[in-house]
DNA sequence: TTCCCCATGAGACTCATTCTCAACTTGGAG
DNA sequence: CTCCAAGTTGAGAATGAGTCTCATGGGGAA
């Protein structure tokens, strides 16, 4: 699996028209490496700084747009302000919970929820093309 | 109930220390008055071009954070820049459905959704404090 | 090697929202 | 009633994430 993901971004960027760079590479591997949400900033000081790779911030957002539409990562909203980015290789569905006191972010999945959702949908003559989906929660003590 | 309307907002400034001023009552009654989802520009624009208050966009902004603070107004933010109020007067709590095709905005609730929100949450060791659900819907033709 | 188109970086730009600060009100104290 | 300290306001500057521009840089095909 891990010796086919440069395979996963050729294979992408070929279909998109786009050629494969390092930058492009670099950006990837960033969020791949990865297994937080982070955002933007994060991922352009990380390659830059602790990495020293060359590359300007408007390369990061326009790769990032690419992964994003190929479904190798997942954007996410989580209104603040900034939004966050994960990996979405070999990627279940799943939503998440934010502890409102230390800014954790868990990854949730319940099969129940999801078709509940629908139902709901459907009850009002719609489907489901995509949610958002947050729990802001804190700790029982 | 209509008649409480504006004790409510005295109210509230009272409790927050605020004075109850003309610009403060035009806006949460623009907010009230209305059952759309708007954004800060609309109600701002809508406060000064249809109704010709002397209002500015610093103050609409300042009293809506009192509004929303104070449980008057909710806010929601769509993802696409800018957020949307609704007034949340006698209001029971519901989430959003969005059609990605018209851009119409329909609440819906679902007390078992709510309930297995909770679950979910306690399952990790947390409690919801408040939750975003938002499904962007297509009509089924 | 040449040509052409894609890719990149620096910085300008956008746009919602927040901040600043001088001018204005106002509720009370006296 | 008058005055003052404190709260309010508006205009416009500032912020900040994200997007756009455009001149420069490469890389691949013939």
């Amino acid at each position: 699996m891990a010796a086919q993901t440069p395979e996963i971004l050729t294979g992408i960027l070929h279909k998109e028209g786009l050629r494969y760079t390092a930058q492009r590479e670099a950006v990837w591997d960033e969020i791949r490496q990865s297994q937080e949400h982070r955002d933007a900033e994060d991922i352009y000081l990380s390659l830059r700084s602790t990495k020293g790779i060359q590359v300007s911030r408007a390369t990061v957002y326009r790769t990032i747009d690419v992964l994003v539409k190929n479904k190798l990562v997942r954007k996410m909203d989580v209104g603040d302000g900034r939004c966050r980015y994960e990996p979405r290789l070999d990627d279940n569905h799943h939503d998440h919970m934010i502890c409102t006191e230390t800014g954790d972010i868990i990854e949730f999945f319940n099969e129940e929820l999801e078709l509940l959702q629908e139902k709901i949908a459907r009850k009002h003559g719609y489907t489901v093309v995509r949610h958002v989906h947050q729990l802001f929660v804190k700790p029982i003590k």
